[in-house]
DNA sequence: GGGCACATGTAAGCTGTTACATGATTAA
DNA sequence: TTAATCATGTAACAGCTTACATGTGCCC
């Protein structure tokens, strides 16, 4: 009975490692970055970016920089750093085992009836739209400011994912409701049978 | 300082109680259901399915039939389980923190470099071609058999998702693969440029 | 006879969230 | 002066994964 046979790679040092890769900063100014701008796609708990820094630190791959103010320090990269984070980045992708509560609900549908998951299906339509506005407006700063010129390109590769699902998101929840709303009415009520795939793209 | 505040509700006990809710099975059963069919948007880990079991049975909220064969026994929801079913569906959808491993190497792409990142946008492309036929077939077979024809319905609702969503992934893969190309090669060898939305939908 | 699918569980331990605890600075 | 924001951390614990442990029945 070994300890430990199998350690998986700590994603959390990946994110920190990267953040700091674009520019140093305090354990407060990471957790906001990670939320603002990775935020669509990645989250650390407060609880966790301490701690991380913390073992990093012992690690030798960050060190503080900005002793001056004693109560706040600010970490960089150290060369040590950024070749164990091209390492991490070079690890295969370890898919997350998949949790989503929305399809839970829907697949049990029957369960609470047409008209909640006609509730459920326009909450996620508009949250939808909201998200896309968003990667549409982050856009269009990332397109206008000159800073970071040499990750921008990188980073519009995540808006775009975003945008794509977020449209695909408001085209299933249109076609949803439209079969929803078929399985609801008597069949001839509505002239047009849905074929889901003439609503797609 | 109180023992526990605020109980999230074990989404664990939701998919065990709307797997039952399709019929009676065996945990071992109920760990492959919900491997093969909730797969696409669920998982449950093998340690977690017998003792909720246990928890649920002590609740009253499934029961176990068929104590003929003592190595093995079926459990079937209780008035009380669908109740509390249905009780746990209406909750509001608890978002996940988004964990996107690919969407981080990505926006650190310029640490690894456009060869790297073309290669996670390949097998991005292949894997969501996979999911997609595989959506495509589970669909058909949907269609053409009578069972479950109550549930059918809804079930759809999540597959349509599925596509929806692999071929948004697709799509966005191909994009992006364009962008990276631009991004290597010198501007004026290709005639086109990229502009993002033109590609889109 | 060997391997695989069926079948049931337990134990160890990591990951990640939430609440708690504390304090400085700054803007209203 | 009071609230918000900046700032740093710790403690408790829920959730989940993985590995371990065990045994039967069936098919080739």
């Amino acid at each position: 009975m070994e300890p430990r046979p199998k350690t998986r790679p700590n994603q959390t040092h990946t994110a920190v490692l990267g953040a700091l890769s674009v520019m140093p900063m305090t354990g407060y100014a990471l957790r906001v970055a990670i939320r603002d701008v990775l935020g669509h796609f990645w989250s650390e708990s407060f609880g966790q970016i301490y701690p991380a820094l913390g073992e990093l630190e012992r690690q030798g791959l960050v060190k503080r920089l900005d002793t001056k103010d004693a109560r706040s320090s600010t970490f960089s990269l150290t060369a040590a750093g950024r070749a164990r984070l091209k390492q991490l980045l070079a690890e295969p992708v370890q898919p997350t085992p998949p949790r989503n509560g929305l399809m839970l609900r829907l697949f049990f549908g029957r369960q609470i009836g047409p008209e909640a998951c006609r509730t459920l299906l326009l909450e996620t339509k508009v949250d939808a739209e909201r998200r896309l506005a968003r990667y549409e407006s982050i856009r269009r700063e990332l397109q206008e400011e000159d800073e970071n010129a040499e990750d921008r390109p990188y980073w519009l590769l995540t808006i775009s994912a975003g945008e794509h699902t977020a449209r695909a998101a408001i085209a299933w929840a249109d076609e949803a409701l439209a079969a929803l709303q078929d399985l609801v009415l008597p069949s001839a009520a509505r002239p047009r049978a849905m074929n889901p795939r003439s609503q797609v793209i």
